[in-house]
DNA sequence: ATGTGTATTTGACATGCGTCAACATCCACG
DNA sequence: CGTGGATGTTGACGCATGTCAAATACACAT
């Protein structure tokens, strides 16, 4: 097997200084907005995206409360009034909606920089839940600040309506996955989509560690966690990538993505 | 079998009037702009919703254009660059997006007083298709124009939001439907759907046409065309619809809401 | 250390749906 | 009025994945 790597692997790319406060929701006060955008590591992948320097002010002024979701809690829940985005600064979630029978379909996974909450627009109240899968902490965007702020910065508006419209072209990708891929190709995707998302955010592009388990991984995914256990070891068996428990090392990510883009390769 | 009520199923209910000219674009003057929003049926359902008389007759600025789509064609397509979002005013369309090998998944089915296009937001580009399975009529909305309005009047901005977000929201469901649901389970979730859709119309609670083959019913709901046809057929059998051709008559409702609830009721 | 619960892997078997094929029906068009 | 292509139905069969079960490993609390 291989080194785990997990000193760097296990928690996120440094963003700003993390506060070591203990209290779950911090108020910023005026002499710290400052650290809200312009120091934060995830500008370029978050919010600011494509701000200018008064801009990026006026927006820090929308994030105005930060919140620490401890593993295993709850950030929002299905029927739970709408009143803010998340951005998350560190952590790691999964997002999922449940049937009247109490099936759980996970419907994301959300790591820094990504936003959450979006399906709460509509009417008001949320209409998935959110859970934290590691240790978190996400910044609250309350959403009429942004709305009144979209409304002066052109920019920002435009970029609102990016973020929406992505999650909108995610959804689609998935129901292609969903309707169309068999087992092996649904799991090649999902690991190439992690290693690019894990990589934009200065991690390798080879290595990552899971922070979901392998049920949660088929609820995502269609399948059931033994046949994403099996395609694991498919994968670990034919060199493809090395598997240790939730440590991944990718050896062959070309032939992971034949494997997605060709339907039938036994 | 019973009588397909063609006359009144066949054509959505009356939008305005529809024009007789055989253009592809309808630029509107002046003088025709009050017809664009303010006397269509689907105010109601479409861009309009929830707006004062001053703010439609702002909205009408933005719909400057129309499109008639003859059946089979594109009203775009993948890679196309993205200016505008299109309401339809008649007609029925699907979306679909199409992986590398040729493999083609239908993402929806869009009806009169929804809005298409969503998906080129993100990029400037259109990431899927739309193709329309009927004659169909088009509302053109310039995005920059529905930014620029959105900035003005905060009622529109929050309904474009509600629009995308409502987007989001059904496609969570229906990675719920391909994720976890059996094939009957799937054809009642969607024969439920499309009727209340067009009841919201003033259609029928219980009769409908088909727009679209069964291959393509398959392709949304993750299925092959032969087991959509026997899932039909099993339906039929057991009473709870009457199938001829594409034309469905829905006996028990009450009873396709348990099959779409309960995932083991054989 | 010991025990308990969760996560993962692997095997054996069952089944729902896909695949392949034949046939029926309908509509467009000559 | 006939013909060909698209669409839809139904049957037989196979396979990918689900289901059930057992064993192992690990985390964490006592």
């Amino acid at each position: 097997m291989f080194d785990p790597a997990p000193s760097t692997l296990a928690s996120p790319p440094p963003a700003a200084t993390p506060s070591a406060r203990s209290a779950t929701v911090v108020p910023i006060n005026s002499h710290t907005v400052k650290v809200a955008c312009s120091n934060c590591n995830l500008r370029e992948l978050c919010m600011p995206l494509g701000l200018n320097r008064d801009e990026l002010d006026q927006i820090e002024s929308v994030v105005n409360l930060r919140r620490k979701v401890k593993k295993g809690s709850l950030l929002f829940h299905n029927g739970e009034k709408f009143t803010s985005l998340f951005a998350i600064r560190t952590g790691f979630f999964k997002s999922y909606v449940a049937s009247e029978d109490g099936h759980e379909q996970v419907t994301g996974f959300q790591m820094a920089g990504e936003v959450l909450g979006l399906d709460g627009i509509a009417s008001d109240h949320h209409t998935c839940n959110a859970i934290a899968l590691e240790d978190a902490e996400v910044c609250l965007m309350p959403f009429d600040r942004i709305e009144e702020l979209s409304r002066d910065i052109p920019s920002m508006q435009r970029h609102v309506h990016k973020i929406m419209s992505r999650e909108i072209v995610r959804e689609n990708g998935i129901m292609l996955l969903l309707g169309s891929m068999r087992a092996e190709e649904r799991l090649a995707a999902f690991l190439l989509n992690l290693v690019d998302r894990l990589h934009a955010r200065g991690f390798s592009q080879s290595e990552l560690v899971l922070r979901m388990t392998r049920e949660e991984i088929g609820s995502y995914l269609g399948l059931k966690l033994e046949t994403v256990s099996r395609a694991f070891s498919k994968f670990a068996e034919d060199g493809l990538v090395e598997v240790d428990k939730r440590n991944i090392r990718i050896l062959r990510s070309d032939l992971l993505r034949d494997i997605v883009g060709r339907p039938d390769c036994a």
